[in-house]
DNA sequence: TTTGACTCTAAAGTTAGGTTGAGGCTGTAT
DNA sequence: ATACAGCCTCAACCTAACTTTAGAGTCAAA
């Protein structure tokens, strides 16, 4: 029942509900996407419905990578379009990259340092169930040494 | 001239602008947050102006830095919140913040892991500097394997 | 042929986390 | 006395990144 899973030598064109499914992302999310120019515009049927290909799918799974590394869409989007001129296209993208890289690597560093700071609030907890003094303290700014 | 950087034995209150400056955050969010209740109501001078104890200065370094961790404000103001409540108040703090630390390390995790890639995708650049293959090819998703 | 799922567009609405602006006191150096 | 920086309130505005809604055509099974 249903469309057979038939092994294809050609990707065949999805429709939005497809993409919408095999990316995990909502349709609204991708029209929103191709208005803001982060997807081009598919091609269409003859009533209009939009036909993805496959490659929709990995440029999808890009921009969602990259939005947890922190680019913003219109980063993503300049990095799209750098890539796409012919003619010395790298230099503005390899910038943005390189300056989201040391941004990270900061971010990392912050969050394991919080991290820690946390885990030790926890354990505070953990021995000391009765009171809550721990996190009031930490709360109330008094004796955790946070940096 | 202006004011004398006195010691004092006992913490002075702060103007808003004070806060403002030693907390590096703009004195509309700390209205801001005052109004979202993630910071108390000051105590006012007789004419209205806020004064601020130090403790604001460890406060509002604590939202900050949970921010950096993920926290939404929200969150931040439910650990808050329960913190202060006299009766067995911890549970549910420790449950968002073992929650949140959870997710934070799979965050740290991806991160690096994206970090890695991007890296490569920079390497590569730097060697072969007269083509933009290797970025397009990452944004048209062929050949580079992202988890 | 009717029903229900799917698709379209354009515009308006939403949420988080603030920022800005108007209008009006206050405090102080000149 | 005047100017001008600092503070107040409160409502409106802002941006990013979506989501929702309305109105209308399409497709497929029963």
């Amino acid at each position: 029942m249903g469309k057979q899973e038939m092994p294809r030598r050609f990707s065949s064109p999805l429709k939005v509900s497809e993409v919408s499914k095999q990316a995990n992302i909502s349709i609204s999310t991708l029209h929103y996407y191709e208005k803001t120019r982060l997807l081009e515009k598919p091609i269409r049927n003859r009533k209009g419905y939009r036909l993805y290909d496959q490659n929709t799918l990995e440029r999808v799974d890009f921009i969602k990578k990259a939005k947890t590394l922190g680019f913003k869409l219109d980063e993503i989007r300049q990095i799209i379009d750098e890539s796409k001129t012919g003619d010395c296209p790298c230099e503005n993208v390899r910038r943005i990259v390189y300056e989201r890289l040391k941004e990270v690597d900061e971010k990392i560093e912050e969050m394991k340092q919080f991290r820690n700071d946390l885990t030790n609030v926890v354990r505070g907890w953990d021995k000391k169930t009765t009171s809550d003094s721990v996190i009031c303290s930490l709360i109330e700014g008094s004796d955790l040494d946070f940096k």
